[in-house]
DNA sequence: ATGGTGGGCAACCCA
């Protein structure tokens, strides 16, 4: 089973990438994030089109925005509350069906937390620390099992998730606060699913700003997406795949996808 | 210290 997560920034503008992110990894599930369509424009033959019979989509206008489609047969999870009380579609979660027996699967788009690390001089700053306190809380209260949980957390924990730990430990996505509380929601009960792959020392990221002259050359990138998975599923991971070659796509999302696979 | 580039969608919001 491959399971693909991807920022895309637009999801109509950037079917055409979606269709080549097929094309390159074949998955067998893909989530989204930034979808920015609200579900009454959701493009409804695209999925099908692409060999995705089932899909899922919580969107809405203009901002943020989740889907999941999926080859597999799947359910709604609609157990998880409303974060912050926003409803402001920064999750979508699906239980699958697979050979192995039914496996969950959370989408999630974390508030990027704008430009300044104080929660009282800045409100998104503030939304972000609730949110990831409020995801904490959940998954204590409901531990979970043979689950996987995708998504943009914009948020890079590690010191070599960032190009450069010292500049930037007071920008937000890599702020002591932000980390801690990051931190406190994988050990409510997950794994991280990329350094089981990818040694802590070794630089791993997942996204480049848009506003560097050569992305590829000056390489500024942060580690923002991840995947986790609940310990009874480290067994059955089997590989990572960062797509780094799509951020040089034409009109390329700034975030590249990813693909994680396991044996289910 | 600053501003750099994108998307959405019609003025600035957000990343």
């Amino acid at each position: 089973m491959r399971i693909v997560t991807w920022n895309i920034n637009s999801l109509r503008l950037r079917l055409g990438l979606l269709e080549r992110v097929v094309a390159a990894l074949a998955p067998d599930v893909i989530c989204l994030q930034e979808t920015k369509v609200p579900d009454e424009l959701f493009p409804e033959q695209a999925p099908a089109r692409l060999g995705y019979p089932h899909h899922l989509r919580r969107g809405m206008k203009s901002y943020n925005g989740v889907a999941i489609l999926s080859r597999v047969p799947m359910r709604p999870d609609d157990g998880a509350p409303d974060w912050c009380l926003k409803d402001d579609r920064r999750h979508v979660a699906a239980v699958l069906d697979t050979a192995s027996g039914p496996v969950a699967l959370h989408d999630f788009y974390v508030p990027a937390g704008g430009d300044v690390p104080d929660p009282v001089a800045n409100p998104k700053y503030a939304h972000k620390l609730a949110f990831v306190d409020e995801a904490a809380a959940y998954f204590t209260a409901y531990p979970p099992l043979r689950s996987i949980l995708v998504g943009d957390l914009n948020i890079a924990p590690l010191e070599h998730d960032v190009w450069s730990h010292r500049q930037l430990r007071d920008v937000v996505s890599h702020t002591e606060p932000e980390i801690a509380r990051l931190n406190a929601w994988l050990a409510s009960g997950f794994v991280d699913a990329m350094r089981h792959f990818v040694p802590p020392e070794e630089k791993l990221y997942s996204w480049w700003s848009y506003r560097n002259r050569d992305w590829r050359a000056s390489n500024r990138g942060r580690r923002l997406d991840h995947v986790w998975v609940t310990p009874d599923l480290v067994p059955a991971l089997r590989g990572l795949t960062v797509l780094q070659e799509a951020r040089d796509w034409p009109g390329p999302s700034d975030h590249v996808p990813m693909a994680i696979d396991l044996d289910l």
